[in-house]
DNA sequence: GCTCGTTTCAAACGGTCGTTTGAATGATAC
DNA sequence: GTATCATTCAAACGACCGTTTGAAACGAGC
């Protein structure tokens, strides 16, 4: 344990995770008791406290083990692009499927998690406790200024006030896409095709760029301009 | 009290109605004791189960307070469009309006605290619990169909499984821009301009009308298309 | 005055919560 | 073997949960 570097209680940690992050999905956090969660993952309930501390660091763990990756994976997705553009601005095409196409991507993975944790993460982004909006910013903190630049400079046109709305708008859509995919289907009436999972992609991506490109509004930005215009 | 048709305790019932939905908002419905809101609203604690039965039965009552009187609304500002359509098909930014106008004129009440149900009600489409969203589809079962149908007229060209996929993400583009107001203006790192609650309205629904009428999706619909046109 | 139904109140109920404890267990190093 | 460490376990801790209770307070009708 000291000499090798292979985790300790190889599969505690990992099960705990795993059942923690599925209870959250179904429950949310409050709903969720430690008991419930170290009797899914057929461990002590003491296990969470011994491994993780407290209630509040699991839940800060079972994001940070997914997360940290998809916003690495959302910057090395548009690094690629403006390596592409050499210096250019980046279409706003780009700039979507860079941020929402990692995600969408991530959210179609059934078998390793990652359609589980999107839910809850869409789901958390609502998350009125304090500690979880903190870590969350922390998390976003490094990404989040990197896209809105790159939109800027994609969209020169649209006011800066009004790209952060529509990023603001394509990201409650697609969180609802994904996190709230039984509970307004039951809305809908339907279950829609919820057996592919990248169909959500092909769905949402065209609806997020038409709403990226609308026209603008007519009181907003500069007064000069009196007809709405294309926004890109 | 039993001649007149006022109601008794004029304000007990109000307070703890008041106080649940400011709260809930705040904490969620889990985090939210009993004990708190009988506290805010300067009430006994036994109230809740005297006036309304059940935690659970409160919840409920601080939705239905508002969210028949909604719905209904909803309702007429759709029968309005069509009485003046006789027969013909509306608008489609028509049925958005009726449908999204109304919700995003009740968020802008910011002293009747219709700002605060709406930004409730966003939360609570992602809400886990069962009985919400069972609550929910109830109230709702009486509205959606009537605005599907109305936009499977209005958008003929567009397979009626793509329009329910955008109807959601409408749904999920507003709820966050109500319910996330502070939660993603941490992400984005600004306030943007809370102070105008109209501002919303004239931003969101140029970006609903653009994402509803973007180009359909290559595989989706009919393969005897090729190429992607206009949706309306 | 008294009565009766409604509403409020302080206090307690059993249960579950997150957390802690201290002893048992297991694997490694000597 | 013994010593040492990380891990697991059953049991308990105090705190808070939603709910119930029975008496007190109130107001209208007589």
């Amino acid at each position: 344990m000291s000499l090798t570097e292979a985790r300790q209680s190889p599969d505690t940690r990992e099960r705990i995770l795993d059942a923690a992050e599925a209870l959250f999905v179904e429950h949310g956090f409050e709903a969720t008791s430690m008991r419930l969660i170290t009797g899914r993952a057929g461990v002590n309930l003491a296990a969470i406290n011994y491994h993780f501390g407290s209630k509040e660091a699991l839940i800060q763990d079972v994001f940070r083990r997914r997360l940290t990756w998809l916003n690495e994976e959302r910057l090395r997705a548009l690094e690629k692009f403006e390596k592409e553009a050499k210096g250019a601005p980046l279409k706003a095409h780009q700039i979507v499927e860079a941020f929402f196409g990692v995600s969408l991507r991530m959210a179609a993975d059934t078998v390793h998690g990652g359609h589980t944790f999107m839910r809850l993460l869409g789901r958390t982004y609502t998350e009125p406790s304090a500690f979880v909006r903190q870590f969350l910013a922390d998390e976003y903190a490094a990404v989040v200024p990197r896209f809105k630049q790159a939109l800027f400079r994609a969209l020169p046109d649209v006011p800066p006030e009004e790209i952060l709305w529509r990023f603001h708008f394509m990201l409650g859509a697609m969180s609802y896409a994904i996190a709230g995919t039984d509970a307004l289907q039951l809305v809908s009436g339907c279950e829609l095709d919820e057996k592919d999972p990248g169909a959500l992609a092909r769905r949402l991506m065209p609806f997020l760029l038409g709403g990226l490109r609308a026209p603008l509004p007519e009181q907003a930005a500069k007064p000069k301009e009196k007809r709405p215009r294309r926004a890109a």
